[in-house]
DNA sequence: ACTGGCTGTTGAC
DNA sequence: GTCAACAGCCAGT
């Protein structure tokens, strides 16, 4: 079994995302992955998107959706540094890859219990919403899980329902999903 | 097998 | 400000 990736979440600063705030400045670019061409971006506090998009004409909005103030740089040998040290091998003295994520106290609080579930292991909505600390809100996890644009690095993939189905994944369809999947469990 | 209430958040009116 | 929609779940029919 692969180790486990480490990561470190940081909330993002109001100033990061209104329009008129000080102008974020973040480097994107498109880079191959083992599950095709991806869209990934940095800023200064760390990753801050992923996603599995190479329409090259959306880049700038797909970013500026959750970043609008954010001042983009486009540098494609940039995102394959980062994409090589993301699905490489990790070893155990790597310091932790830091994300920058926007959304809510509710989904930070999923978002953070979602990462301690380890690499090939599954879990429900509703457990996972039972971690976060609210019972029930299985239906909100999934609109959280919705609303992670570090697919991947969030690990959306691991979450199933209840019933043992996949569900859905925003991130690239449940084709991708169950890739995802199977490639944790055999690396 | 179907219905409806519950959940957090968003977007349309 | 209210209302329906959504990557789910559970209890009651």
């Amino acid at each position: 079994m692969r180790n486990q990736l480490p990561v470190r979440l940081k909330k993002a600063s109001v100033s990061d995302i209104r329009p008129n705030g000080k102008g974020l400045l973040v480097t994107a670019g498109f880079a191959k992955s083992p599950f095709g061409t991806c869209l990934i971006a940095e800023s200064s506090d760390g990753i801050c998107h992923l996603s599995f998009n190479n329409e090259r004409k959306k880049m700038v909005s797909a970013i500026q959706k959750d970043w609008p103030g954010a001042c983009i740089k486009q540098d494609d040998r940039y995102a394959a540094n980062l994409v090589k040290r993301i699905f490489k091998k990790p070893n155990a003295k790597q310091a932790p890859l830091r994300l920058s994520v926007n959304g809510t106290p509710f989904q930070f609080k999923v978002w953070q219990s979602l990462l301690k579930v380890p690499q090939g292991k599954l879990i429900s909505y509703g457990k996972l919403a039972r971690l976060a600390g609210k019972p029930g809100a299985a239906r909100a996890v999934g609109t959280a899980m919705a609303q992670n644009h570090v697919a991947f690095l969030i690990p959306c993939h691991r979450v199933i329902k209840s019933s043992g189905d996949l569900g859905h994944y925003s991130g690239g369809g449940p084709g991708r999903k169950k890739a995802i999947i199977a490639w944790e469990q055999t690396n």
